[in-house]
DNA sequence: CGCGATAGCTTGCGTTGTGCAAGCAATTTA
DNA sequence: TAAATTGCTTGCACAACGCAAGCTATCGCG
């Protein structure tokens, strides 16, 4: 059991606080899984195609958690699923995911659909909106 | 010197694909100082106020170059000094600046004057036009 | 020209974080 | 009741990070 030491911020930039927050390579994939691929457990998450490492998925969690961006309950049919989904802080990440998304496919070659960057860049209220309405009723 | 592996994606996920580039505490720091603050030197960044280490500093400047993000060009006034200036890709990460910093004030205790804040959202368009004239003429 | 100051790094070292494989308790299915 | 599944934890080797020191090139001053 670790000592846990408050982590003063480093600074009071908005980004800052951001960044000490999701500011690393897994964060914000696990935000993606839970509000755009629909999945919602640990196993799910491990299959999610990047390949996190067990731990590491384990401590982004808790992290995620603490920090009020998701939350977690047992799954009512199986009580060995702990099924994770968003708050609504988490949910108001979605304006920062649809832009790094938009600006990852814009420059670098992936599997993104044109047809889903054009919704999310043309009609970026309604996709937001559609966003908040699907997973907010989760 | 290192040898550079090509360094496989680990998926095709247009989000991945942004976080393995930027998906750190420190180079969207180095975009935001460029951005909104000002700074272009490697002083200017290491007084930046987060307490970034100077060979983290070299690496990540290195990388976003590396990334086309960033350009460096030596001063014409004084030799020593490298100014570095954000590429028309790193232009185009304004708007998920914004919508971090936007998520950043509204959940966190920051410095963030909300007439900002408040232009960043209620008029973002006018916001990010601003942005781009201004860094886009440098 | 000589000398201290400045800019931009690099290097060394100890600590922390990551990736991978293995293990383990609780629960469910056969 | 045994085997499988879920969600972790642990151990270990390696990479990344934070910090202090050092090093080169250029500048400003006398």
């Amino acid at each position: 059991m670790k000592k846990r030491v408050v982590a003063e911020r480093r600074s009071d930039c908005p980004l800052n606080a951001t960044l000490e927050v999701l500011g690393d390579r897994w964060s914000l994939l696990i935000v993606r899984d839970l509000m755009f691929k629909g999945r919602t457990t640990y196993k799910d998450f491990l299959a999610g195609g990047e390949g996190i490492a067990t731990n590491v998925l384990a401590n982004r969690l808790q992290r995620l958690e603490a920090e009020g961006v998701i939350g977690k309950g047992r799954d009512a049919a199986d009580a060995r699923r702990l099924v994770y989904r968003l708050t609504t802080k988490g949910l108001a990440l979605a304006p920062v995911l649809v832009e790094m998304i938009v600006w990852g496919a814009r420059h670098y070659q992936t599997v993104a659909p044109p047809a889903t960057i054009r919704e999310m860049t043309e009609h970026r209220e309604r996709f937001l909106a559609d966003i908040r309405s699907r997973a907010g009723a989760a």
